[in-house]
DNA sequence: CATGTTTATATTGCGTTCAATATAGTTGAA
DNA sequence: TTCAACTATATTGAACGCAATATAAACATG
């Protein structure tokens, strides 16, 4: 007798894969960003800005898709950190400006190498992990509103 | 003069599309999710309950990648809406049972229609999303502790 | 058959994530 | 000009996600 086919079997969805594989990837990421005093949004935030501060918080949060729910308390706790700055454009009263301290812009050094110790951590083929790279940001572009 | 490769440029690393994805994937979810009354998570863990009921909270968690730090409450908030039942197990008291109310199991017709639904929303050839389940899982397998 | 170890769940606390809503500044068209 | 529409950010409230810790039950082994 044929299998009947089961929309609802988790094995059956795209979902719960990416969201398990997503957070269990964040997960990695945890002793090495600890050790620099960053949770892994505030990492994100950081590679940003490490590339192209000062930013405006809109642009910012086009670029690591969050909106300003998650950002504001984020970018409040990363300038008591010491991270960054925030200031109002003078140019378009609107905008909030945030650029990097120094103490931000040193951080860089000590996160150079976090890359290299999570991707030790995917025993995963190059070209496997190079395709699946492309997929997803394949499905990202398809998933824009 | 050669490009000098960022390891901490969001666009070398896996880490952001995969977590930037998932999280497009689950907001496509919410207004049919809504309708049902059900948060994403809570979706997931009514999906292995449809399938698998009754089940301990570990196994639960297992199957879904959850512990209980988010389970607890999880599962409190589901037993308050009447989706589910927990019982202490009668072989070890250590374990508690979850299993499907009338109510719990009954609302699977209306999520049946949810995969499709959703589906809809990604133009995405199949052939592609196939390739990419393949590969999350395989980064899901090397990624397990 | 004690008691140290392991196991299953619960609790706490912090930091997101996001939909919905509010507010103030800017812009455009009549 | 003026004011309605738009834009950028902030706020609120609900629900995760998870590391760290606590507790009670079950197990193992000397």
């Amino acid at each position: 007798m044929a299998e009947v086919f089961d929309p609802l079997k988790l094995e059956n969805q795209l979902c719960f894969p990416l969201y398990a594989a997503s957070r269990a990837l964040i997960r990695q990421y945890h002793p090495y960003l600890s050790a620099l005093d960053l949770t892994y949004t505030q990492y994100v935030a950081m590679m940003v800005l490490w590339e192209s501060a000062p930013l405006s918080i809109k642009e910012l949060g086009e670029r690591i898709c969050l909106d300003t729910g998650t950002l504001t308390p984020l970018l409040k706790t990363m300038e008591q950190k010491g991270l960054i700055l925030r200031r109002r454009s003078e140019a378009d009263e609107r905008s909030v400006i945030v650029s990097l301290t120094e103490k931000g812009a040193a951080l860089r050094k000590g996160a150079l190498s976090v890359p290299a110790q999570v991707g030790g951590c995917i025993r995963m083929d190059a070209s496997r992990a190079q395709q699946l790279y492309e997929l997803l940001y394949e499905l990202l572009d398809v998933l824009e509103k």
